[in-house]
DNA sequence: CAGCATCCCTTATGATACTG
DNA sequence: CAGTATCATAAGGGATGCTG
């Protein structure tokens, strides 16, 4: 098995979250578990296939975790966040209010034309702790 | 001029930093300017192309600027970062220390192989304010 | 319902040679 | 010394059809 090194702390990081959906999955999961056909509605413009592969991918570190219930097709999945998951949630935020902010600032100044549409309190629930969100 | 919409702020932010070499860049930059060949030292992996490529995208966020000294070649080009690029220490801090937790963790579960090389401290300097670093 | 397999396209990154 | 131009390759993502 060969040892993948990253020289920041930083690009572990963006190795879990950078992903053209990653962002809005993680936000809709924050909202509580998700099955696979909410998450479709949630994120209209998503491939199948895109979509499989990326929550694989947040399986794989650790972030969701994947419950099949049913004996035999048609199944019922659901997509939860691990605690790992939700201990993203202060990163995500900060995140979130930067882009905000450099967006409002980017646009003020004439040098590009961008926009956010929904604003960090997307990722709220997550900061607070498990026992609190009820 | 088409417009460029986020659905959210994280997204405005990955766009910023993600690049395969932009994390380094920003950690060499956040010690002091630094000349075109000072860069290449410190990523010696680094072509010369998509150092000039990701230079400039980090100029058109508006986190680098460019200054040229010398009438004719050779010229001497430093990259300074700008006090927006400075206001993404928080977020830089922030994103290398949970990375940092999350390789030790998942070495620890033995479900990957990672590690990290360098620590969060080489952001450090972007905690301070400007006036503040002497 | 959820997922896999295949083919295709776009984008990001890399190698090399050349210029003021 | 810094940067451009060109060509080449790799990685990420998307469209479609099929399966239990």
């Amino acid at each position: 098995m060969t040892r993948k090194t990253y020289r920041l702390g930083m690009e572990a990081t963006l190795a879990v979250i950078s992903g053209k959906w990653k962002p809005q999955l993680l936000c809709h999961l924050s909202n509580g578990p998700q099955r696979t056909c909410d998450l479709r509605v949630a994120l209209p413009e998503i491939s199948q296939k895109v979509l499989t592969q990326q929550l694989r991918e947040l399986m794989g570190d650790g972030i969701v975790s994947r419950q099949v219930y049913g004996e035999r097709a048609p199944f019922k999945v659901v997509y939860t966040l691990t605690e790992t998951g939700r201990s993203l949630g202060l990163v995500l935020v900060q995140m979130s209010v930067w882009g905000e902010c450099h967006v409002a600032a980017l646009r003020a100044s004439g040098k590009q034309d961008v926009a956010v549409r929904d604003d960090h309190t997307g990722f709220d629930r997550l900061l607070n702790t498990p026992e609190d969100a009820h």
